[in-house]
This record gives structure tokens, sequence and C-alpha cells, in this order.
DNA sequence: GTACGTGCAAAGGTTTTGCATTACA
DNA sequence: TGTAATGCAAAACCTTTGCACGTAC
């Protein structure tokens, strides 16, 4: 469990069964999804959960980079446990977000980069995912 | 009032004094405000404002493509009246919001293009800004 | 005159928080 | 045992909506 072990370096992170039942779903998971759709994946299967608690680990793995919050869905937050470089495309119509793996140049304009200090960057696609189109089509 | 006059093509768009100063505001401002600071820099000016006008307006213009909603900033919507083709940088810190005019070109690696149609993109760059940047070293 | 816009207040959805209880380390 | 996490409920936000009234066209 990748995800665990990193998050186990940060000195008092305990390992709860909340947060390993989360991290486990979490782990390998593509299918960037929302605080809801993790508590709805993960409650029953152990033990209690709360949303609380859900908002909580989400927020404690975001802060140590364990986990990258995204923005691309407007309506809500999305969770990627991918931190790895790479980028997005988001279908207009149903909301899918699905991952775009190719590194990306970017070079930041002269009068931006002079000031800014440069953290990182995302890049979002939007789009038609073949399904939304196919049912486009047939409407 | 060119924004004023691109909407007033849309058939049925009224042009009231709510909505005139919205737009006269939002005319070539580069601040990226959220609908609060647009609610607060308008209202009182002209005659009554309510919150409620303010979102229907911002997402009439929205949806009739005079105004572009950005989701950078994760905790609200910003909306940006540049409808041309530009990217954005914000300030981790203070969430200050600017322009990166120039353009980016960004191919989109095969296994999506093939699937998805693509219909447009943006770029979300993650910095420090020249104030906050100075504050962090007074601190 | 009529369809559309406004304002108000209430509701909806998402996320955060306070506090007592529980449990990991 | 002591610190940190959980759960619950309430609250805090942001945004949308229903409805009666008002107004641009």
């Amino acid at each position: 469990m990748k995800q665990a072990n990193k998050i186990g370096i940060e000195k008092g992170f305990k390992r709860t069964p909340q947060r390993l039942a989360i991290l486990a779903y979490l782990e390998g998971n593509t299918s960037h999804p929302s605080a809801e759709e993790i508590f709805n994946a993960v409650v029953g299967k152990d033990r209690t959960l709360s949303f609380a608690t859900v908002y909580n680990t989400l927020n404690t793995l975001s802060r140590a980079g364990a986990l990258r919050e995204l923005t691309i869905d407007p309506s809500r937050k999305r969770y990627d446990p991918n931190t790895g470089a790479h980028h997005h495309i988001i279908c207009v119509a149903c909301k899918k977000v699905v991952d775009v793996p190719e590194e990306i140049t970017i070079d930041l304009p002269k009068e931006v980069s002079q000031n800014f200090t440069l953290l990182g960057n995302h890049v979002e696609f939007y789009g038609i995912c073949p399904t939304c189109r196919k049912a486009q089509k047939n409407a």
C-alpha cells in the first residue's frame, strides 16, 4: 500500500481504519472521485465513517502532498491520488475526468516568470467523451 | 461599451440598469473577481442590486460566451470578461489571479484526441506573487 | 401588453467546525 | 497515558431557485 506508507512517513499521522480504508480506495484509482463518491464507496466496508473524517483525511493528505485536489469540475472538488506530473480532460456533458499522462512542455512568459515564483502548472482540457458523443448523435 | 454591445446581439437580452452596471464593472477588468466582489463593487452605484441578479447575469453571460468562468480558485468561481485565448497564474498565498496572455501550443496526446472531441483548454499556473514573496522573507 | 428580469428569502449542495468520545501509539 | 482522530450535528459558504412584483421592449 504505497500511499499509506508514504503517509506513514509523516510524524504524528495515525493509521486509523477509516484512513486506511480511504487510502485503499484511492490507491491506483483513476476515476477522480469527489468527497461524496469516496464516502459512498468506503462507508460500510470498514467500521463507521463520517463525512467529517473524509474531508479531514483528504485535507490532511492534500497538505502532505500525497493527494491532488482538482479544480477542473466547477461544482465540486475532485481528488487524484496520482501526484506525478500529468493533466486532465473533462467531459463537459457527463463531468467524467480522464488523465492526460503525457508530459507537456510549457514555457511561462517572461513577464510572469520575472515576477511570480513558479510552483507548478496544470492543463485542463474540455471535450466530449465517446459515450456522450454517441448519445448526442442518437438524440 | 463593447461587452454590452456584444451581449446586445443576443435576442431577448434586456439591457437593465443592473446588467449594464455589472457589464461596466467587468469591462476591461483584469482582477478576475468573484461574484461577491462584483456585487460589492456594483451595489449602491446604480439603483438596487441583489445577489440573485449577479448570479443570474453571470450565468447568462457565461452561457452566451461573453464571459469565462474560472475554476483556478478552489474556493469560489472567478469571472473573466476576456474571452480571448489566454491562461492564468494564481498566487497560492493570496489567491490573486493574473493573466498569462501568451499563446501556448499544446498537443493533446493521441490516446485522448482519438476518443474525446476536444473543445478547448486552459493552463493553470501556481506560484507566489511578488507581494507575498516579500512578506514571506520578512516573516 | 408581455415576456423577461429583479429582489427577497428560502433552500440546496459542498465543505468546515466545535465538542465530546474514542483509539492509536 | 496523551495526543490525535472520529462522529455527530450545526454552521458556514457559495450558489441556485420559487414566486410576486417590476420593467424593458
